[in-house]
DNA sequence: TGCCAGGCCCTCTTTAGGGCCTT
């Protein structure tokens, strides 16, 4: 069986709530989530509030609900990441505006000295929305949520919610892609690297980026099938 | 509350400015 007639890609999709808006400002995530998608749905779940020690301004207590109190005994944010990683692990990572959740991905993994996977590429909803979704009033994740009427997760700004929200952004956004490019796609299926080709090329190149993406596609097929 | 940061994109221009999106 070829790596392409599988179908058993599976991605995961995280969101941070954190007490800033970068670590490099001194901001620390104060909760995590994870979905897992396969096969066009959610197929498991991770979340976890986690204790940093850093104090939350109540303008973000407001914002998550996320209080300085619940983050008291929360568990400690190394054990919550290691986790993670495990939970994760050879999966390639979704988020809604992903340089945000990368930062501090990247900066929790550090603190709790787990190595870099080098499965966990990014692919940003955002972009994906703003080349896909010209005509939605704006890219927020509640926007479109409300514009594609995706099913209700929950409270917004909470871990969980937002990233079962951004999965069904995820599933909606492959379907449209599948439907929109069908005549270059062809039977290939709209995976992580088609959307992370999509979200690197221009609103007015997305269509040799597809065709460009499925002639290499079938080309390495074509070799595995020969070898 | 509002826009503190950072990364990215678009437009206009070719280096820079402005806007979006996340907490």
């Amino acid at each position: 069986m070829s790596v392409f007639s599988k179908g058993v890609e599976t991605v995961a999709v995280i969101d941070f709530e954190t007490s800033g808006l970068g670590p490099g400002s001194g901001g620390r995530a104060t909760e995590i989530a994870a979905v897992l998608v396969r096969g066009g749905q959610i197929v498991d779940r991770f979340q976890s509030l986690m204790h940093t020690g850093v104090w939350v301004p109540p303008f973000i207590e407001q914002l998550t609900g996320i209080s300085n109190a619940m983050l008291d005994d929360a568990p400690p944010a190394a054990e919550v990441m290691r986790e993670l990683a495990q939970f994760t692990r050879g999966c390639p990572l979704v988020a809604h505006n992903a340089s945000f959740d990368r930062g501090f991905w990247q900066a929790e993994m550090a603190w709790a000295g787990c190595e870099p996977d080098p499965a966990h590429e990014f692919v940003c909803t955002v972009l994906l929305a703003r080349r896909l979704y010209a005509d939605a009033p704006n890219c927020k994740l509640g926007t479109l949520a409300r514009h594609f009427q995706l099913p209700d997760s929950g409270r917004a700004h909470r871990a969980l919610a937002d990233a079962s929200t951004t999965a069904h952004l995820l599933l909606r956004m492959k379907q449209d892609v599948a439907e929109r490019f069908a005549a270059d796609l062809g039977p290939l299926a709209v995976d992580h690297a088609v959307l992370s080709c999509l979200q690197r090329s221009s609103k007015t190149a997305l269509k040799r980026a597809v065709q460009a993406h499925a002639k290499a596609r079938l080309g390495a097929q074509a070799l595995l099938l020969s070898a």
